[in-house]
DNA sequence: TGAGCCATGGAAAAGGTTTTCCTTGCAATG
DNA sequence: CATTGCAAGGAAAACCTTTTCCATGGCTCA
């Protein structure tokens, strides 16, 4: 052990202290099927050892054509959201020996554009995208011979394979449980519309508003920007309609723990005075007061079946896709019958509830 | 344009086209200060741009030895503090035309090792670590060549450059601020004690109960886990303590917010039964009800300044370290005079305060 | 006329691997 | 004894650049 050398060790070093060539260091190292003696073999782990060697990646990869490496394009890591999904990524590639290179758009086209030359200059073998960009120019044509290489989170451009929710559906379900829950005048905050995602859950709630036969009112859609600030503003903008919804689907978390702020500082409490319900239950909506009602989207696994979906396609399968995952409704404080709720409070004995 | 080759083009390839030897293209290409012809310069562009061609960063990498990449080793990056400070990497990298690979090693010394295995075989130009493992065994052995390219955030081992925040006047500030408020009774809820980080808030909270002649009551100092859910047992634990402190510092914001749920499952009210201040100053802490006191980290100027100080060592200079960077206390209303408060709230009043 | 300089271009080495192909020596088989 | 086959090892090509060094031809200046 030891010799910590100032400039690198190369597999020539260690072929010299073994008294062996270099091709055969590389056989004891890549166990490859040639043959070498026992004996030679201990003089070159001991010499690896000895030099602590380690083969240069770069080296390798020039030559094999695999870095090891993949590409994730993410709108933005400090999304608790994306966060989950890159986790589920990073996690499923570390197990095959994958690193995992990650860009933020920062949901913007240019940097989009600039994040995949980058990626393809470093020569990753495949890429993740994920947050997919509405209405800007076809993406195939930026990744050239990768584009059989590449996975979608959600929808993008139909050609590529991709893991998705049902995003509509899920809308659907989040006004279905309102209307049961005896709410009819039901307002929408959405994120902003460049993101598929926002758009087909925008899309659901139109279509649920259709299939309840509830009222379309003037004002009660809302669109913002997935943040705290922004879910705050159209909260406030809501509060100032002349008529007031009973109930709020945020089309994520972020935008309606925003918006609870909104609400308290007008005195009025959720679910007495309104019913609201998130996208994408992150942790906090089970420890928020109340506790939140979201839309679950099962985030670690989606990244983790992208993940797996991308290696099928770098060992050159042809897997089935696009691959569904199941959204549910986790029903928490945030839309349960209110004037219990309420007395509840009051009285102090409210059970924890996860 | 277009020609969407299969297999990668080479330098080759551009060379054949524009009738002229690699080393020409290459010059045209590094615009060297060795002259080209004019005509020459046009026919190897031309071929350059019919091609798409795009030098391949690997060779290039294998010669120079540098990768224009940078390694980021970081506990948790679906934590928000680490997610704001790798922007701070992320951005700054980039603007220098680098790109950054990101570890996590979830708090574990052995994906800690793994890590930077994995970044030193991917040959990074320089390491930044974050979050140090407080008792790990020395991490400089690992590291060998890439001893004197690396930087920490906070505090590892001594021998390293650096960028800081004092910690412990951080917690005397939060401290301060309390008594100034009125409040003697107060207990403090520690993250995981192999944080460094985390040794040195609880460390400084021990001398500011000290300094402001404090009654350090047992059971007031609870160790936990930097999430949310460990920061409700921890509440749960000092609610049950004959003796009930009056105001609590959090060693994160996390902690804070699953200790809210903990107090209002009792129907205790913050200000109003207790003052709490957290650490960090995460976004949500201005949009939570009641808004929350904490302890600002410039987060994303840490890692902004770690690594320009990074790239400062890469171009060998000898920069002064450690870099100090200030913390603030940002007042809010967890802290405010409680009687007050509660009653502007119930009378609907209250204007917004971020 | 010849020496030296400049503009332009190319050949080849280097960087650290893996892999293909070749060599050597020895044992077994006829 | 001659032939075949196998175990073990090495040489060299290939991967794609950049950079150093050398070559050529034309021009200027003494």
């Amino acid at each position: 052990m030891g010799v910590l050398s100032r400039n690198s060790v190369t597999i020539l070093d260690v072929a010299r202290l073994a008294r062996c060539s270099i091709t055969t260091v590389s056989r004891v190292l890549n166990n490859s099927s040639h043959k070498v003696n026992e004996e030679t073999r201990k003089r070159v782990l001991e010499a690896i050892r000895e030099l602590d060697y380690r083969p240069n990646a770069l080296a390798k990869s020039l030559l094999s054509k695999r870095t090891m490496t993949i590409g994730a394009v993410v709108p933005d890591i400090s999304n608790p959201y994306y966060a989950e999904v890159v986790r589920g990524i990073q996690d499923t590639a570390d197990q095959e020996g994958y690193t995992v290179l990650i860009q933020n758009t920062d949901r913007s086209s240019d940097r989009l554009r600039r994040g995949i030359h980058i990626l393809r200059e470093k020569n990753v073998d495949g890429f993740i995208f994920t947050g997919g960009l509405h209405g800007m120019e076809r993406i195939g044509e930026l990744l050239c011979e990768l584009k059989e290489r590449t996975v979608v989170i959600g929808r993008l451009e139909e050609e590529f394979p991709s893991v998705r929710v049902d995003n509509e559906q899920a809308s659907i379900l989040a006004a279905e449980h309102l209307v049961q829950k005896g709410y009819h005048r039901i307002a929408y905050v959405s994120g902003a519309l460049y993101s598929t995602t926002m758009v087909d859950r925008l899309e659901g709630f139109r279509k649920a508003l259709k299939q309840f036969n509830l009222p379309e009112t003037p004002g009660y859609i809302q669109e913002g920007k997935q943040t705290l600030e922004s879910g705050y503003e159209a909260m406030r903008r809501l509060l100032s309609l002349p008529e007031k919804p009973e109930a709020i689907l945020f089309a994520n978390d972020q935008m309606l723990f925003g918006a609870m702020k909104a609400l308290s500082e007008r005195g009025l409490r959720v679910p007495k005075d309104f019913a609201v319900i998130g996208f994408d239950n992150v942790p906090l909506c089970s420890y928020f007061d109340p506790t939140i009602t979201s839309i679950e989207i099962p985030k670690y696994e989606l990244g983790q079946a992208a993940t797996r979906l991308l290696f099928s396609l770098i060992r050159g399968e042809n897997p089935q896709t696009p691959l569904w995952f199941p959204v549910r409704l986790i029903e928490r404080e945030s839309t349960s019958a209110s004037k219990l709720r309420s007395m509840d409070r009051q009285k102090g004995k409210k059970l924890p509830t996860f």
